[in-house]
DNA sequence: AGAGTTTTATGCAAGATCGCACAAAAAAAG
DNA sequence: CTTTTTTTGTGCGATCTTGCATAAAACTCT
């Protein structure tokens, strides 16, 4: 009966490492090689332990794989909900979309975990396509309650607010990609606020 | 020196494969399980041939994902540039959307070859990142040229048309990802809708 | 200090992966 | 019919990958 999390300590040998530091190492890992492009061998390498104990901590590549993407899904949620929150619709869009894109280009043109490395192996992991598909939803549902806070502001009723908001999470999906393939974090923001704007003045204008 | 096709054939012991055929079903085993997803072993014997004349045939597992994709590549582009020809507008971004969904859903929730596998190696492989970074670009002229069309033909000088082609260029991406993540095509199609008929009414209306 | 517990670190064994070599097979050319 | 050319198919060897076993180390509790 294994506890998920460090169970509480009741004597034994110390660990040498830091298990939430470990794993934002191997979550780097895994987002530069994706999930079949690092054998157990090269993450353990990479997170300076040896595999019988990366193995003890945290099971198999998959189990990894998908602690590391739920860290990150949580993570990015986070940030985009507190970006979200500004109370001018225009300022809180550009907002999300400046941190996501810092996100995906601050240590190199890695663009988004889930949406760069899911993907190829969600038709044979199961893994990864539960994360995909919990990500994208999660994505458009932040839009849309972003939006709906908005509509409620002012009375109107313009505009097709799930539409929208499936735009809005199209946008960041594209821009994810585009930051894998290289694009600069300048070119990403124009490019991301092509469509803010579009969506704020149908909604607002 | 090395022909890249097959070259005039003078003689020697026929080949019992037809190397258009065989790219097809490589390509289609890559499109499922990506490029690390599968060996050089796997793909042979997913071809029906064996591991010394494949690699006699095509070369390297990279060589193999470069020519498929590019085949892809070219197949799409065909296939969204006979679609976008259509006169009216509206009827043209919808087939090409609906074409775009068939090839992402016909043989299973496949989404888009480059789009779903070529991502998750692009930092580590050239080959991937460089058929991604066209892809991209190759989406973006398709869709801008159209709406440029549709411009010349109304004299109006509404909407920004680089930006609204890159919405429609995401909203493919997306709908890429979320064949992939599972969703129907009649789902698909109806969220395409949203931002086709938004881009219509922005340029036209 | 001793017992119990947990982690570390080394290493082995089985299987996968891949490049390469080599002989046999099948066709054209002389 | 022989030579030449090209592909086929088998298989060897080196490396990678992963699960598991085992002994030593480090800490707690009595």
């Amino acid at each position: 009966m294994q506890d998920r999390t460090k169970k509480a300590n009741k004597g034994g040998r110390p660990r040498k490492f830091d298990e939430d530091e470990v794993l934002i190492q191997m979550q780097r890992q895994l987002w530069t090689t994706g999930l079949s492009g690092i054998s157990l061998d090269g993450i353990a390498r990479s997170a300076g332990l040896n595999r019988p104990s990366l193995a003890a901590a945290f099971g198999s590549k998959d189990a990894i794989y998908g602690r590391a993407a739920r860290q990150y899904a949580a993570m990015m949620d986070d940030c985009l909900s507190r970006a979200l929150d500004i109370d001018n619709l225009h300022v809180a869009l550009r907002k999300a979309f400046d941190v996501a894109i810092g996100i995906y280009t601050d240590a190199g043109p890695d663009g988004c975990f889930v949406i760069c490395t899911a993907p190829a192996e969600a038709l044979t992991n199961p893994v990864c396509r539960d994360i995909l598909d919990l990500s994208i939803e999660a994505i458009d549902a932040l839009f849309l309650k972003r939006l709906e806070r908005e509509q409620a502001r002012v009375q109107s009723s313009h505009g097709d607010l799930p539409a929208l908001a499936g735009m809005l999470g199209s946008t960041l999906h594209s821009i994810a990609l585009r930051a894998r393939a290289g694009w600069s974090p300048d070119r990403l923001r124009s490019f991301a606020a092509g469509t803010v704007d579009h969506v704020v003045k149908d909604l607002v204008g």
